[in-house]
Formats: structure tokens, C-alpha cells, sequence
RNA sequence: GCUGGAAUCGUCUAGUGGCAAUGACAAGAGACUGUAAAUCUCUCGCCUUCGGGCUUCGUAGGUUCGAGUCCUACUUCCAGCA
């Protein structure tokens, strides 16, 4: 069972550790969405200097490419992509409901490839197979969301991914069990994915036996839906706590509207002691706000970053668009406060001129000052929640940050 | 000097009798939430009561119901020949 400590609470809102094989995660935290084995604009090292305790990749993408086959080989997706930390997997459930030409059936999805054509498909059982493979610490049951937002839709969605959660914690445990026998017969060096020594024959080591991913243990977490409707997302909260999961992602969710009371609902019934990712929210900051107060632990979202190679910054009175004319001879820093590389160096106008000009670099700075802004919001709350002075940060950040869009 | 060719919105460009006029870039603005996103959308002659009105394709004339498109002259540029 994957370990998580509170060490604090304050009604929904907790502080707390979770302990994964390959670190500590202090939450609330915000986990970097490197969807593809990379947070793009960013390397691994930018990503750990600017904060971030952990990442979040997705099975349906690396399935595509490089190819599950190939992160095992590698020793796992935190040893390929050089991350050394902890890591989470999304199941590629969420492809289902964003890629057109997907077919859903009650086996799984079948999709073909957007790159080559090729045919695939992925099912609850083969996306828990594939996250062991690509070795990641927490893994998300495969889930399916809503094509509408009809009540129907949304309940045979929910009713949907609670079956493909009985298959998911199925195989898990499956693989958990294969994985410890094989550990028990004495592979430890292929549960270390790589030998550090050379063999003689100077070929290089493989595990005679299939091992999935870096490490023996491997945690799942069930994925609450519901939509907006709040008694689907009772029904689909109960559901998930009674199964033997080691977390709780909560999905399905695009706005913070309407977002604190469903949370309220969700994590009143989600079992104290487990950990909850808020699934693909955080592109506001009020996301995080809400997100963290009504007791999710761990959030990711791709906003951030996209925001960045967009040119749409995050500043303390909201975001800016760097490559607006009247950035041109604006020579102060984007954020004078900001610790991250782009604000301690580099100043407006040199950030519009790398916009304007395309340089990469321009994408760079921006993503290191977005991923560290979010990051770091996450940061005060966890700081704020610990010091009992969230209610206060909250007030004074969300009203600054908002100011613009209050009076308009 | 002669003989060809060419001049279209900031730039390049489409257009050979019905056009405020093609496309690209540039410019201005907006969107983006478990990433088919280094993407996408809108504006881009002037005015507008959003129906339309006005002025435009080097300059000046002409032919025609109608000309960026045909004719004449001029101006500038390019190529070849002197």
C-alpha cells in the first residue's frame, strides 16, 4: 500500500507526504505534465531547479511512441527520461474522450494510430500492463469520460469506468504478484531495469525474465467520475473507496465552476487516509485554490506549459500576453518578485523580442517562469495550510490575480 | 539610344473585361485546463445606423454598360543589343 502521512488537516484540506519508491512528494503539490517523457521546452534538471517534486506522463502516448517495449528496456520511465524522482502515468483513458476517431467498446478502444495508421487498442487490462512497464509509481485506472454532458451519457460513462476499474485493480494485483515472485526468485538485477556491471561477453544485460518496470512496487489509483452531476459523483466515490486502491484521481473535470462542492461531496466519501490527484486542473490558479481546500493532495495540468509556448505568462495580476506591442520597450522584469531563471535575468522587452523573432528560447524562459509560477502556488498553499494562514493567502492572491476580470 | 519585359495593400505574390481585388509573410488582438497544440481563431484601404457607402492596382488620357486586366503617351525599374 503506498504510503501517505498527513500532518496536518484542516476540515477537507490536508498536508501531508506521499512516499513513492522513488521520493517524497509534499502536498499539496502540483506534479509537471510530461505527457511524452518530457515537459516540453524543458529538461529534467530546469524542472527539478525550478521545484517540481514530481511528473506525470501518459501510457496512451508513450504506447505510440517510443513504444512500451522500449521504456522497459530503458529501465523505466524516471531512468529514461533522467528524472530520479517520483512519477505518475495516466491510463490514456483520456484519449478516448479527446481523440474523434476512437471506438469504444466494453473490451476497451480501439484507435488508430494519429502518426502511422497503425491499429491499436487499449484495454483496462493492457494499460495496467503498459504502466508497469513503463515503470511509473502511481498509475491511474483506465477510465472513460463522458462524449456529452447529458446525465445519461455521464452515468453509463461512470458505470462504465467502475467495471473497467474491477478489471484494472484485477490486473494490478496480477502484476503486483507476478512482480514479487520474480523479485522473490532472484532477479534483482533486473528489477533494477540495468546492470551497472558489463557482462563478460560485453553484451549487454537483459533480464531473463520479464519484469515490468524499475522497481517491485507499483500503486493504482482509481478515477472518480460523475461530471457535473454531484449525486453521479457521490455514487462514483463510494464506488472507488471500496476498492483496494492506493489513491483516488479525480476526473472529468474542466472548470472551477461548481468545482468545491463536487470536491466537497467526492472527498467527504473518499477514504481520509489516501491520496487524491485532481486530474488535469490547474491552468488557473483558482483551480489550485479550491482544488487543495476542498482536499486534493496532487494536481497536473498541461496549461501551464502551453500557456508558456503560447506567450500568455502568469504574473501576481494575472497573465499577460508578452507579445503585445506594448511589451516592445518595457525593460523591467516580468515579475520582480519571481525567484525562477526568466524573471532573476531577462526583462519584458527581451522576452517579446524572443516572441516575436520565434527563437526558441523565447518558449524556454517562458515555460520556466510558468511551471515554477504554478509550482510555486502550490508551494504557499501546502506553506499557508501548514502555518493555518490559507484562508488569508487565498483572499489576498485570488483577489490580485483576478482584479482585471472583477471590475471589468 | 534601340528592342523586349515589368510596375497590384508594409513585403513578396494571384489576377487577361464584372474585384475592394488571391495566397504567403509581416503587423494587431484573442483563445488554450488528465497535450494529435512550437497550435488554433479573428482583424488587417477609409467610413459605416453593419443594409451599405467611398476611394483604390506607377501617372495621365482613351475604348467599353463595365478596365488591375484592352489602346495611347509619359515615368521608373529589369534584361539584351549598342
Amino acid at each position: 500500500m503506498l504510503k501517505f502521512d498527513i500532518k496536518k488537516k484542516n476540515s477537507l484540506a490536508r498536508v501531508g507526504v506521499i512516499h513513492t519508491p522513488h521520493g517524497d512528494i509534499k502536498t499539496p503539490a502540483f506534479v509537471g505534465a510530461a505527457t511524452r517523457a518530457t515537459v516540453k521546452a524543458l529538461t529534467m534538471q530546469e524542472m527539478r531547479e525550478l521545484g517540481s517534486q514530481a511528473i506525470l506522463a501518459n501510457t496512451y502516448h508513450l504506447i505510440l511512441r517510443p513504444g512500451i517495449d522500449l521504456i522497459r528496456e530503458a529501465g523505466g520511465l524516471a531512468e529514461f527520461c533522467s528524472w530520479h524522482g517520483p512519477t505518475f502515468t495516466d491510463s490514456g483513458g483520456f484519449q478516448i474522450f479527446s481523440l474523434p476517431h476512437a471506438k469504444i467498446s466494453e473490451n476497451g478502444v480501439k484507435f488508430k494510430s494519429h502518426i502511422d495508421g497503425q491499429n491499436f487498442e487499449i484495454t483496462p487490462e493492457s494499460s495496467m500492463q503498459a504502466q508497469w512497464a513503463i515503470g511509473s509509481d502511481i498509475h491511474m485506472a483506465f477510465d472513460h469520460l463522458a462524449k456529452s454532458e447529458s446525465y445519461e451519457d455521464m452515468k453509463a460513462a461512470m458505470v462504465r469506468t467502475h467495471r473497467w476499474l474491477d478489471r484494472c485493480v484485477k490486473e494490478h494485483q496480477k502484476m503486483t504478484m507476478d512482480n514479487r515472485k520474480s523479485s522473490f526468485e532472484g532477479h534483482p538485477q533486473s528489477l533494477r531495469g540495468r546492470s551497472d556491471e558489463p557482462r563478460e561477453d560485453g553484451r549487454e544485460e537483459r533480464p531473463e525474465k520479464e519484469v515490468f518496470g524499475n522497481h517491485p512496487e507499483q500503486y493504482l489509483y482509481a478515477v472518480v467520475q460523475g461530471g457535473t452531476f454531484n449525486d453521479l459523483r457521490a455514487e462514483s466515490a463510494r464506488y472507488c473507496a471500496s476498492k483496494p486502491v492506493d489513491g483516488f484521481g479525480i476526473g472529468g473535470v474542466f472548470t472551477a465552476d461548481g468545482m468545491d462542492e463536487m470536491l466537497k461531496i467526492v472527498n467527504s466519501i473518499l477514504p481520509e487516509n489516501k491520496p487524491r490527484h485532481l486530474l488535469g486542473m490547474g491552468q488557473e490558479p483558482i483551480d489550485l485554490f479550491i482544488g487543495a481546500e476542498f482536499g486534493c493532495d496532487t494536481f497536473d495540468c498541461v496549461g501551464p506549459t502551453r500557456m508558456a509556448r503560447n506567450g500568455s505568462l502568469y504574473t501576481l495580476d494575472g497573465r499577460i500576453n508578452i507579445k503585445n506591442a506594448k511589451y516592445t520597450h518595457d525593460f523591467t522584469s516580468l515579475m520582480p518578485d519571481c525567484d525562477c531563471e526568466c524573471c532573476k535575468n531577462y526583462n519584458k522587452a527581451y522576452l517579446h523580442h524572443l516572441f516575436k523573432t520565434d527563437e526558441i528560447t523565447a518558449k524556454v524562459l517562458a515555460s520556466i517562469h510558468n511551471e515554477y509560477f504554478i509550482v510555486h502556488v502550490v508551494d504557499q498553499i501546502r506553506e499557508s495550510l501548514a502555518q493555518d494562514t490559507f484562508a488569508d493567502y487565498k483572499k489576498q492572491f485570488l483577489s490580485r490575480y483576478y482584479q482585471k476580470s472583477a471590475t471589468v
